[in-house]
DNA sequence: GTAGTCAGTGAACAGTCGTACTCCCAGGAG
DNA sequence: CTCCTGGGAGTACGACTGTTCACTGACTAC
């Protein structure tokens, strides 16, 4: 599991020696800003979002939030680049693992759950704004999961089964298994408080819907 | 196609003869407070929707909100039921038509298409509410998206290729034409305002998604 | 015809909001 | 060492928020 954060804690250790101690501490500042957003986002949605109330809860002055974004958008899309940006390379490598149709089913399931339990305020965040009222972080979300679909697109050319379908049908693939990866991950975030059977539940749900798509994938040339 | 609205002009004046006057000019006013924060909805989410921003909207003095709803969640909750309430008897009549499985897929597409089309305020007020920020918004529109896969898994039942799935399968595959109206929907909306031939490519991905679905679905018990 | 009900009004309340301004002082360059 | 850059603090501003209260006047039940 390879944390989405691109400036979490150790590696702002790291750039206090790279950096120097000033823009170690902006750095750090800026982190307690987006950190402390994201507790209050699991409440609200980001247009409702007040300037004010998010460096209240990071314990510095309104003025200072300034210094690192232009507005509680500039934020919102600082926070799907730290969500969102470093999942390429695990989805990259995920897809490049080999094995049986089960097997995968699991194992992507399974990455999903434990992303889910590792960064839940992260995936409610861009589940919430995905649709949300904010344009630009909307955009944020759309061109990054347009990436993923490129990606999963791209490696599913790769693939026997799908050596004979058009670009259109394989984009159309692609795009059905992002958006599901997306509603399974909202799935566990919705199942979590509810106790582990019900998070065991929602994976069973999206193994069964990973083989019927499977299925549909298989047939698909009949 | 069905309105989803249960108090909409031509009711209204139906109602100053049923119900008097005073009750009529009523509803009138709360319905002019929906359609006012169906509006201001469309840039921003509920969450950050003000209440006076609404009387504001609609041009009514900012008490007289509180004649009609006890805050803007309250509102929110009425707006589902007005998105969502009308739409299980449209549901039910759709599944009720017989026909080949290509014809079935074409008329589902169309008429989220032409209800999109019809309603885009209120469908994009279900899509971006859907993970909101406001609880009992997000538990309004769970619970009425949840009686749509109820029906559909209803009439799943009845089909003869999906005899003998069980009940756990049957309702998987419902929550999956369920979501897969959402999205579509979702989708339409997007592609409206960059042009007709986008709300066709929409379409077009659409209907080959409900393929796959299809072909899954008859090869589930191979 | 009259008395009462009640949707809608207008003023006033204490807060919160985003933003502009000045000031402070630790860190880094020379 | 000194100078200066720049992240952050503090203050102040006008605009806006949700909520309260007393009030008006058209409709309705008797």
């Amino acid at each position: 599991m390879v944390p989405p954060q691109s400036g979490n804690g150790c590696l702002l250790n790291v750039m206090s020696h790279i950096l120097g101690a000033r823009q170690a501490q902006k750095q750090r500042t800026r982190q307690a800003l987006m950190e402390a957003a994201l507790v209050l986002l699991e409440h609200q949605s980001l247009s409702s979002l007040g300037l004010r109330e998010v460096t209240r809860a990071a314990g510095v002055a309104p003025t200072a939030f300034y210094r690192h974004f232009r507005d509680t958008a500039d934020l919102g899309v600082a926070l799907v680049e730290e969500a969102l940006g470093g999942l390429h390379a695990v989805l990259r490598a995920t897809l490049a693992e080999t094995g049986d149709s089960a097997v995968r089913i699991d194992g992507a399931v399974g990455l999903i759950a434990r992303h889910v339990r590792a960064y839940p305020a992260h995936v409610r965040f861009v589940t919430r704004e995905r649709h949300g009222g904010v344009e630009r972080v909307r955009a944020a979300i759309g061109g990054q999961l347009g990436l993923f679909a490129e990606e999963v697109a791209a490696w599913l050319g790769t693939q026997p089964d799908c050596a004979r379908w058009s670009e259109d049908d394989v984009r159309m693939l692609a795009h059905v298994h992002v958006d599901h990866m997306v509603m399974t991950a909202s799935a566990f975030l919705e199942a979590g408080p509810y106790g582990e059977e019900r998070v065991e539940a929602a994976a069973s749900l999206a193994r069964r819907q990973l083989r019927l798509i499977g299925l549909g994938r298989r047939h698909w040339l009949d």
